[in-house]
DNA sequence: GCCAAAGCGGAACGTCGTTCCGTATGGTTC
DNA sequence: GAACCATACGGAACGACGTTCCGCTTTGGC
C-alpha cells in the first residue's frame, strides 16, 4: 500500500534495490513459508528471523506488518484462488454449482494454512493489509458469482458477497486443529442455506 | 475443576474462605464484567487487578486461569441458555424453528460480549477449560434440538452439535466490531441450510 | 583502493502473562 | 484483650514477545 509497489510485477526486474537485499528477502520468505508450516503463521518474528539467518530488523525493513510478510508468502495462491472463480462460473453446470466449488476452492486453501484464517478476522491493529489484501481480491470474485447465482433465480438475493466471505473465513478457523470439526462441511451448509428463494427462517 | 467447587451452589454458604478472600472474589467478578464490557475478555490481567483494587497475584489465586475467570462471569447466562433450550422445543411451533429461536438466542450472548468468541474457539492452552464449560453446558442441549428436528423429518441428519455450536460461535467472531458484518444472518443461513433432507449441494 | 549510501544484526525497550515470596490480616485460642 | 498461625495479599521479578533504534558491515560506483 505505502512503499513503491508500482514495478514489481514485471519478469524479474527490482533492480532499485542492493543485491544482498534482495536476496535476504528472498530467503525471508522462503523461511517464513516453512515457518508458518510448522508453527502457524503467527509465528514468533524471531523464529522466523533465525530460520532465515538474518536479524530481526531485517524483517521489519522489508516486512514492515506481519501482515505484509504473510501477504507476500500466500499472494499467488490467493491471486490462483480469485482467478479461478470466472474460471469455475464459465465451465461448470450452474452458477450456484460453481460457487459451491469455487468456495471450497478457497476453504481448502485457508484450511491448510495453520492459523491464517484466525489471523484473518483479527482486527488487532496491523492486520489491516491483510485484511484488505484477501477482500479486495476475493470479495470481487465472489460477488461475481452471487450475482450470477441471483440472475439464475438460485439463491435469496439479500446476501452481500462481503459479509459472506468473512463467514466462511470465520467458519475455517481451527479446523486444522479439531478432528471433529469440519469446516468444509459447515462451509456447504451455508452455501446451502443461500439457495431457494422461496421464504428463510420466518415463514412469512 | 480443581479446587473445591463442591458446594458453592446453594444459597450463600461457602464459609470455608476467609472474609477478605470472599470479598475479593467478589470485587474481581464485578470488575472483571465490567472491564470485559470495555475492552473485550482478553483485557490486561493487570487492567482487570487494578479496577478491582486488588494486586495480579489474587487473580491468579482465585482464578488460576483466565478461562476460570470468565467462566465465572457468564456461568449465569451460559446456564440461562442451556435452560431455554427444552423450554422452547416445549413451547415452539416446530423444533426446527425451536432450534432457530434458541440458536438465535445463544448467538445474541455471544455477539454482545466483546471478543469472547475469538477467545472461545482458541486452542492456546489455559482456554480447554473455557472451551469445555461451554461445550458441555450447550452441546446437549443443541443435541436434543437437533435430534428432535431431525426427528420430526425436517433437517437433515449428518451434522452434529459439537460441529454445529463451534460453527456457530466461529460465525459469531468479530461481529461486534464491523457494522457490514451480520453474525445473526449468516447463522440463520447455517441453520436454514440444515434444512430439507432431500440433496446436499452435489445432486446425487 | 576509497567512500558514501544502503543494509544489517541484535541489543534495548515496553507490554503482557505468570510465578514467587515477604508481609499483612482474619480468626482462633487462651 | 493478646498472641499465634494459617490464609491471603501485593507487587516485584521473570520470561516471551513485538517493535524500534543505532553502531557496524557490506555493496557498488568512482
Amino acid at each position: 500500500m505505502s512503499d513503491g509497489s508500482s514495478g514489481e510485477g514485471a519478469k524479474g526486474a527490482a533492480p532499485s534495490r542492493r543485491k544482498d537485499a534482495r536476496r535476504n528477502k528472498e530467503a525471508l520468505l522462503d523461511a517464513a513459508a516453512a515457518v508458518f508450516v510448522t508453527s502457524g503463521v503467527d509465528a514468533p518474528v524471531r523464529d522466523i528471523a533465525a530460520a532465515a539467518g538474518v536479524g530481526v530488523g531485517t524483517i521489519y525493513r522489508h516486512f514492515p506488518t506481519r501482515a505484509d510478510l504473510i501477504i507476500a508468502v500466500y499472494r499467488h495462491q490467493v491471486d490462483a484462488c480469485a482467478e479461478a472463480g470466472p474460471a469455475l462460473l464459465a465451465g461448470g453446470a450452474t452458477p450456484h454449482a460453481a460457487l459451491g466449488e469455487w468456495v471450497a476452492l478457497f476453504v481448502d486453501f485457508l484450511v491448510t494454512k495453520h492459523g491464517l484464517a484466525a489471523v484473518l478476522h483479527s482486527d488487532e491493529a496491523g492486520f489491516d493489509a491483510l485484511h484488505a489484501y484477501f477482500l479486495d481480491r476475493l470479495v470481487p470474485v465472489c460477488g461475481q458469482l452471487l450475482e450470477a447465482a441471483r440472475a439464475a433465480g438460485e439463491i435469496r438475493s439479500d446476501i452481500d458477497a462481503y459479509a459472506l466471505m468473512r463467514g466462511i473465513g470465520n467458519l475455517c478457523i481451527g479446523a486444522e486443529s479439531d478432528p471433529r470439526y469440519d469446516a468444509r462441511r459447515l462451509v456447504e451448509l451455508l452455501i446451502a442455506g443461500l439457495r431457494s428463494p422461496r421464504h428463510p427462517l420466518t415463514g412469512r
